[in-house]
RNA sequence: GCCCGGAUGGUGGAAUUGGUAGACACGCCGGACUUAAAAUCCUGUGGGCUGUAAUGCCCGUGCGGGUUCAAGUCCCGCUCCGGGUACCA
């Protein structure tokens, strides 16, 4: 009987599910073990061959560890909110929930397909109701919290009012974006509104006046990659900077732990430096520049302040709103139309152009407090206000930016470090002796950082600082599909959290998603939903994207809980992920914020870990290949002349233009050699009819005409298409449904398939040019089951020795090679024992049977089916894994290669007993070795029992 | 620019700590079956050199050096490719 994929895979789908084998249980007395998939967006494209990469891994993993013996957790769900879903809203009138559901039956039918072992009894969706519930109960936690710097703890907003009352908030150590202090007194004077305003700048989720893109024209905030050289990417609409008051999340509170805990993980490297950058922890200098002739005095922050003596100039952020105050009538006009035009500057373009500086004076001059000197001030746009105080003193002979801004407009230049010492080093790089600056010349430069930074704190105009890169998450979208904040505002503005008791609260129903007037969300329209009847009024902003993306990990942990966001038994059993497979994408974004959320809630008990992923594994992009034809710049007798892309090499016409094509039309997709055919070309005249009289030219003749008709054609016709690398998507008509694949090798194919590409972790085009050696593997596979006459055959005799070598060689293998995620090598140890199987006409009962176990994570359908006709009545799914027994590996003799200098000459057969005398004593006396040491001395042996055996000889 | 990866046959890749480079596949060559083809099966397959064609010799893991009895693996210097990131004071 012949292997049929098909119908084994559709009738073990169907039994799965009615027998719920994958539901688990959050009691058990097996350890537990937690498998997460990052969380997909539904999107209306549908799941490509790139996306099952991971899951694949993730799913083996899975499986492996219940036969293993542990309680798996392996979840699956959605991330249903997003923009895509609102844009083709706006478009088409669908509500983004219809389209929503409807790309989510997709994504789980194309899951399905691919056999994976989810309990979805678990689902969870973000934009359920009952999931958003507790999206907004934890903001609402969030503020009601704010953080102590000194127990690195979050602590209730609440108990600041005391703190304040008798003490004001200048001793209060706190994260804060509030600027002046204030005493008890002070504080007990004020109105509930201000006390209010105060308190806001305390919480962890606040409201403070951001800036976003703001276009006009579309009536919307774009993001910065929507916006380029200042306009708006769709349309080339002007875009501007406009302040908006928003809610954002202190972050910024947690860098230190986010940092600091980066070292418990047990992520790779690579990820852990990129979050380490993101979160860009600097050590400094906090310091004070007086203004002449002003009350006030500037401050700024310096990684360098051992530079101070060539500061010969200042720099602050354009949008300081002190600005003005300090600008002299002469300079108003010139800082003024400055301000207007860095306006207009995308916060990409003020990072991106390095080369060219801008800048204006505004007049005034600050003191340099160490050389008492008068310096100008001045403000251009390479300094943020949001990084560090928004201020900088800068130090031209030290600094790039400073220098070249110095050069630019003719500003002083004192030379302050001697860097002759060290040849190739640049100007960043913290080395060299001291010059001209007073008391610290001669000291080399991290010396001087030391005691410059002594004085500082000695006379009082500074301190040490920390500083961090990472600033503070801006949490308000002015969008319709995301959650509701579950805020309102009274009469006087102040903002009150909503109580767990009245959420969820649900998105009004709307039939217009466009933004409204001014820069508002959608919901701005809903005016029955916004207005209560006690006056207050709705926040009508909704949460971003990584809201709900933020915990979800916790909910599939107890996904129907309406009492909690999870129950503490659950999260005590569970506890965090043991293992977390996603693309490098996320690396800052959805990783930190999660972290972020997680350590919150630990502060508050909530969850009983610190870290909510223990090991994270990073899966590599599966791209798509583009096909093009090349299509002649001039037309031939007025038809369009497509030519085979061999005859463009050879005749260099490479300026010929290129013309995409399906790649469903393109023979042997992927490979250096793809090539269109007659049926291809007659497929493509039909989605391009367009080209229907077009000439089609290859080495063999040319095709032309609706009809095609051949023209001096002999021999097999074909034009080779042009292939590059590049994204797999809808725009390339390049995305490969994982359907199609599944249809024509089965589900078992695939799945090994895509594991045997290569490392998890490496990116590569997709192309199928191997896959009929994996499907022929499980072809030989089921042939070990059948004998000549096509019946399902296993003998019950004892196997043999070799027959258990082979196994436990197998098992050994693959095992060590699943515990290291070295997935592609665990499909070549498949197939070598198959290999060996059959050469050894193998189908001993007690060999296969275990055999199959171990291949049951890889290949579940297949297995399953083998398993059931050997006489099993439950699922080879909750089987025991086979363990391994190193006696049977044992060899009793090795063959040694035998070099001489290194270079292998001889194989001597060996006892694997042998110890390094007795090996050493054999390799000189072989015969096979005796032509390599005449004329020569022996001059060192180098005995590696078990390896090999080099014999130096001169 | 900086940081992190990577470069191995015609192709995807293997070689876990320095110890037989090329496992396992694809492709290709040759053969069997067939009237023929497809499918299937068997065999060979890094390159080169040959005289007795083998259990022979030489070369070979991007390039140039080095360490070592021994280097794909370690060190130094380059080239190319991929990813991340940026006026961050």
């Amino acid at each position: 009987m012949d292997y049929r994929p098909g119908e084994i895979e559709a009738r073990w789908k169907k039994q799965w599910e009615a027998s719920h084998l994958y539901k688990i249980d959050n009691q058990s007395d097996k350890p537990k073990f937690y498998v997460l998939d990052m969380f997909p967006y539904p999107s209306g494209a549908g799941l490509h061959v790139g996306h099952p990469l991971g899951y694949i891994a993730s799913d083996i993993y899975s499986r492996y560890k219940r036969l293993k013996g542990f309680n798996v957790l392996h979840p699956m769900g959605y991330d249903a909110f997003g923009l895509p879903a609102e844009q083709y809203a706006i478009e088409t009138g669908v509500h983004p929930a219809v389209s929503t559901d409807k790309n989510i039956a997709r994504y789980r039918s194309q899951l399905d397909n691919i056999g994976f072992s989810y309990d979805w009894s678990r689902e969870v969706r973000t934009s359920d109701p009952k999931y958003f519930k507790w999206t907004q109960w934890i903001f609402v936690q969030l503020f009601e919290h704010y953080f102590c710097n000194d127990t690195q703890k979050a602590r209730p907003v609440a108990e600041l009012n005391d703190i304040f009352a008798a003490e004001g908030n200048a001793k209060l150590n706190a994260a804060t974006s509030q600027e002046d202090a204030f005493t008890a007194e002070e504080w007990k004077a004020m109105s509930t509104k201000e006390q209010e305003e105060i308190l806001m700048n305390y919480r962890l989720a606040y409201r403070k006046v951001t800036y976003v893109n703001w276009c006009e024209a579309l009536g919307t905030v774009l993001a910065n990659d929507e916006v380029r050289d200042g306009v708006s990417e769709r349309g080339g609409y002007p875009v501007e900077r406009k302040p908006m008051l928003q809610w954002s999340l202190r972050i910024t509170a947690y860098a230190e732990r986010l940092l600091n805990d980066l070292d418990e993980l047990d992520w790779s490297d690579a990820m852990k430096k990129m979050q380490s950058n993101w979160i860009g922890r600097s050590e400094g200098a906090q310091l004070f520049f007086d203004l002449d002739g002003h009350d006030r005095n500037i401050e700024i922050y310096t990684t360098r302040p051992d530079t101070i003596f060539g500061a010969t100039f200042m720099v602050v952020a354009p949008e300081h709103s002190w600005v003005a105050e300090i600008t002299t009538a002469e300079q108003k006009a010139a800082v003024e139309s400055y301000q207007e035009w860095v306006k207009s500057r995308s916060e990409r373009e003020r990072m991106s152009e390095v080369k060219e500086v801008s800048g204006a004076f505004t007049g005034a001059y600050a003191v340099n407090p160490f050389t008492g000197k008068k310096i100008p001030v001045w403000i251009s746009e390479y300094v943020l206000k949001d990084y560090g105080t928004g201020a900088i003193m800068a130090v031209p002979a030290d600094d790039e930016r400073d220098h070249r801004f110095a050069e630019k407009f003719g500003l002083e230049i004192i030379p302050i470090v001697d860097k002759s010492d060290y040849p190739g080093a640049t100007m960043e790089d913290k080395v060299g002796k001291m010059i001209n600056s007073e008391f610290l010349d001669g000291m080399e430069v991290l010396d001087a950082i030391k005691e410059i930074t002594k004085r500082i704190e000695a006379q009082g105009i500074g301190t040490k600082k920390v500083n961090y890169k990472l600033r503070d998450a801006i949490y308000s979208r002015q969008r319709y599909w995301g959650e509701p904040f579950p805020i309102t505002y009274d009469k006087e503005g102040i903002a009150h959290p909503m109580k767990l008791e009245d959420l969820p609260l649900e998105l009004p129903e709307l039939d217009d998603f466009k933004p409204a007037s001014g820069a508002k969300s959608p919901l701005a329209r809903a005016t029955d939903w916004v207005n209560l009847p006690n006056g207050f009024t709705r926040e009508t902003d909704t949460m971003p994207g990584f809201a709900g993306s933020s915990w979800y990990f916790l909910r599939y942990m107890d996904p129907h809980n309406d009492n909690a966001f999870a129950s503490q038994e659950a999260l005590h059993y569970w506890k965090d992920v043991d293992l977390y497979v996603g693309g490098t994408e996320h690396a800052v974004g959805h990783l930190l914020y999660s972290r972020f959320w997680h350590k919150f809630l630990y502060d508050k008990g909530l969850v009983p870990t610190n870290e909510p992923f223990k090991k994270l594994i990073n899966q590599g992009m599966i791209q798509g290949v583009i096909e093009n034809m090349y299509m002649l710049k001039e037309k031939t007798d007025g038809a369009s002349h497509f030519v085979c892309s061999r005859i463009v090499k050879e005749k260099h016409m490479e300026d010929a233009v290129q013309i995409p094509v399906h790649v469903d039309f393109v023979r042997d997709y992927g490979s250096q050699n793809s090539w269109i055919d007659v049926k291809g070309l007659k497929k493509f005249i039909e989605w391009r009819p367009e080209y229907k009289n077009a000439i089609f030219e290859c080495g063999k003749g040319m095709y032309r005409g609706s009809e095609l008709i051949a023209e001096k054609v002999n021999g097999d016709f074909g034009l080779v298409t042009h292939s590059e690398v590049g994204k797999m998507s809808k725009s390339k008509y390049n995305v490969i449904n994982p359907d199609e694949v599944v249809a024509e090798y089965g589900a078992d194919t695939f799945r090994m398939y895509e594991m045997f590409l290569g490392p998890i972790e490496q990116s590569k085009p997709w192309d199928t040019q191997g896959i009929s050696g994996v499907h022929n593997f499980l072809r030989k596979l089921w042939a070990l089951f059948y004998d000549e006459n096509g019946n399902f055959t296993v003998s019950d005799e004892q196997p043999t020795k070799e027959e258990l070598k082979i196994l436990h060689n197998a098992i050994k293998r693959v095992e060590d090679d699943i515990e290291r995620f070295s997935f592609n090598t665990c499909v070549s140890h498949f197939m070598k024992a198959v290999n060996d199987f059959k050469a050894g006409g193998c189908n001993n009962r007690q060999v296969l049977e275990q055999f199959i176990v171990l291949l049951a994570p890889f290949a579940p359908f297949v297995t399953e089916e083998i398993w059931e006709k050997l006489g099993y009545k439950e699922s080879v799914h909750k089987a025991v894994y086979p363990v391994l027994n190193e006696d049977y590996l044992k060899e009793d003799s090795i063959k040694y290669p035998i070099a001489f200098n290194g270079k292998t000459r001889a194989f001597l057969q060996l006892p694997a007993d042998a110890d390094k005398a007795t090996l050493e004593k054999a390799a000189l006396e072989s015969e096979d070795t005796q032509k390599w040491l005449e004329g020569v001395t022996v001059r060192k042996v180098i005995v590696v029992p078990g390896r090999m055996i080099n014999i130096v000889v001169g």
